[in-house]
DNA sequence: AATAAATGATAGATAAATATATCATTATAT
DNA sequence: ATATAATGATATATTTATCTATCATTTATT
């Protein structure tokens, strides 16, 4: 069950051509080989057509949460540790979960939008329980607090890839933005 | 001074161009043309080519942008009235400020960068006036905070488009947001 | 070291997108 | 009503991207 090396460098063209389609949905297989630092020969080898590239990037993606999610349990008992943990780890997947939310629209692939809704079940789940347990604003639609958090995910990652922000400092200023807003911290309405 | 006929066509083609792109960003010319539902023979009449169409978008969303926010006065008096006012204004243009951050940092056109960052002063002077006098978190770096207020209103408008959020609940959804996060209104912090 | 596998560069073929040109039809202006 | 301008459909050419094939070189395996 060990990745063969050839897997591992499957994973890495996939993870190079994530990267580069999330700033640039246009780039050309000839760029995402570049970019892989590999023949665009290869990349044939790897993947025979676009469009079955374009579906791995998505299931790769989708895998990668999945795991990245694995084994954060949300206890219910501390809402700021647990989405600490989340940001933490879905954090360096922002350019995933933005290929993901764009490519799934615009291929209108119906496997791929529901794999998509899958992933953001646990964190559904747990806005809810905390809207009714009042640590959330029960007024405000859970549906709309999903999306930008995971929004919010690949913004934190653009701005650590541009140097703009601190890859450790990124989990808990997430959590503070999306908690607490920019207002000043003691009170916050007029 | 008044436009001409042909301007609002311009204009017109312009719009759903945006509108488009902004949701798929590899649409071909021709998709474009059915979008805006025009011939892609007149389509060709009035962009040459396509890099020339791109170039138009951007102008054009920069000139929306600048007319939305004129009159938009901030007289340091009244935050939340300031804010929202930018939202109700910003917020139709959701699909020219996704374009916009897209398309320039794509092309690496430095004339639309400086259009970009020229657009975003109003806002970002304001915040750090109000970081200044204490109304918002001091300790957040105020480039994040406008970061994340151009990126929520592109995805305050896609949800608007998906049908998601009504069109009148979003400015104020927006204010809220990112203003108290989605703590309850009480508290919020540990 | 010898063998096998993988790679990259390159060339060529196919397909797709873009750009140009023509003409009949529709809309606009006077 | 007539003339002018704009449009859309279509055909064609050109460019660009994708895909396939070949072969020498590099890398890995034993």
């Amino acid at each position: 069950m060990k990745p063969s090396v050839k897997d591992n460098k499957r994973k890495a063209i996939l993870d190079a051509a994530t990267e580069l389609l999330a700033l640039k949905p246009t780039a050309t297989l000839q760029e995402i080989a570049d970019h892989a630092q590999i023949g665009i020969a290869t990349l044939h080898r790897y993947f025979s057509t676009r469009e079955l590239l374009l579906d791995a990037l998505a299931l790769n993606a989708i895998g990668l949460v999945d795991e990245a999610l694995e084994g954060i349990m949300n206890d219910d008992s501390d809402m700021l540790r647990f989405l600490t943990e989340v940001f933490e780890a879905l954090i360096p997947l922002g350019s995933k979960m933005s290929f993901l939310s764009f490519a799934a629209s615009v291929d209108e692939n119906p496997n791929i939008l529901a794999e998509e809704a899958r992933i953001k079940q646990p964190l559904r789940e747990a806005v809810e329980g905390w809207q009714t347990r009042g640590l959330l604003n029960a007024a405000m639609p859970a549906h709309w607090m999903i999306t930008v958090m995971y929004n919010l995910l690949f913004v934190a990652w653009q701005e650590i890839q541009n140097g703009n922000l601190a890859k450790n400092d990124a989990p808990q200023l997430l959590v503070s933005t999306v908690i607490q807003g920019f207002g000043a911290s003691g009170r916050s309405g007029s």
